[in-house]
DNA sequence: ATCTGGCTCAAACGATCGTTTGAATCATAG
DNA sequence: CTATGATTCAAACGATCGTTTGAGCCAGAT
């Protein structure tokens, strides 16, 4: 977690990713930061200006990444199937898992966002978060064309919970010792998409 | 939030469990607390020992009722189908919501325990929580015989985040003001219930 | 009326919080 | 080499944290 040979700025960013989402905003101090990153304590003023700034930074470097992965995936899957637009919006987070140091941190940082109710955390959320979601909206509803528009909605705010939590791995389901890291999240996308296709596939309610 | 016609040690808990809920359990001081319930500072530490005892406390008054609730649900759904047992499951949690002072404010706060990876925490909701997950998960497994005991479980677990982050009202979509508090929670748990009835049956997974 | 135990109170404890300061250090351009 | 702007540093700021203390209050029992 120290990542020594990295610049002051991105071992912060590393370290504070990490530490938020072990012990949340609030509970992780900018002391117990820039002691695990080995950097001076006034560093995060200076390069962020505060820790609200701080987190802010957290979420961009890896939104932006994401977005832009999750919105190329969607492009090729479009026409197809709704496994595929699913795997489409699954896959591009499951891949910063594995590929990005630390990257496993972010999606359990961005659950945790969810549980803020934090205006201005949420407004942060929405405006560099809103457009990609708006985007795979639209191709849901039309591969669903059997659910009404307050149906879909519903659906979706559904399925946003569901994927949030399993990728944040937050379930009580233990990884084997026999099993690696990356199989089991493997195995997490495999079968969120399998039960998040039938859920959305499901006839209209009664209610 | 104030409760002033309870005695003080109901006081705390209440204001306790709205706060938590709001700003997580390391954001909420307790002088928030003493001072929301027009309490003394001390109280806190006179009645609950410490802030975390306080913190399992504000589990623990809630956990016992809602175990007794969705037990008895579960005795009755026990050899119909999968929507009644969700039921079971879904519905004392709304029940807390709605018939009880602050108890929406309780499922956010059982949320969040979920994010907090804080083992201590964690064992407190095992050892007094997990005998109904298990018993749930027995009867499911009566009820979806297709599925092997492993794809049961990742069932399950994505089951339990759906309905965590639902009920906690974490999502996107925002009460109408026409609608009431009560009958946007019910239109919450019937589309859960069809969306997890539909996600539990799919066939097995490929992967 | 006095004693007693449960409870509340103001006040303070040391620790830790986010932030700021000003000097020291560094790399780079002139 | 010197000058300059960027970065790091130790130290301290006032505020707030969870917790403790000991005196005071207020019942109900003796």
């Amino acid at each position: 977690m120290a990542q020594t040979n990295f610049s002051t700025r991105e071992r912060i960013l590393g370290v504070a990713e990490a530490l938020f989402a072990r012990h949340g905003f609030a509970g992780a101090s900018l002391r117990q930061v820039t002691a695990t990153a080995k950097v001076n304590l006034a560093a995060v003023n200076y390069h962020f200006g505060s820790k609200d700034g701080l987190i802010e930074e957290v979420f961009r470097r890896r939104l932006d990444e994401l977005n832009r992965e999750r919105l190329a995936a969607l492009a090729k899957a479009a026409n197809t199937d709704l496994e595929t637009v699913l795997d489409a919006f699954i896959r591009p987070a499951l891949n910063q898992s594995l590929h990005s140091q630390g990257g496993a941190a972010f999606v359990r940082v961005l659950a945790r966002a969810y549980a803020e109710h934090d205006e201005r955390l949420r407004r942060f959320l929405s405006d560099n978060y809103g457009h990609v979601l708006r985007e795979f909206a639209q191709v849901f509803a039309r591969l669903l064309p059997h659910l009404g528009k307050e149906e879909l909605y519903w659906r979706l705010d559904i399925l946003a919970g569901a994927v949030t939590y399993a990728m944040a791995d937050f379930g009580i389901i233990k990884r084997r010792a026999a099993t690696s890291e990356e199989s089991h999240r493997r195995q997490a996308v495999s079968h969120l998409i399998t039960f998040a296709a039938a859920g959305l596939r499901a006839p209209p309610s009664p209610g």
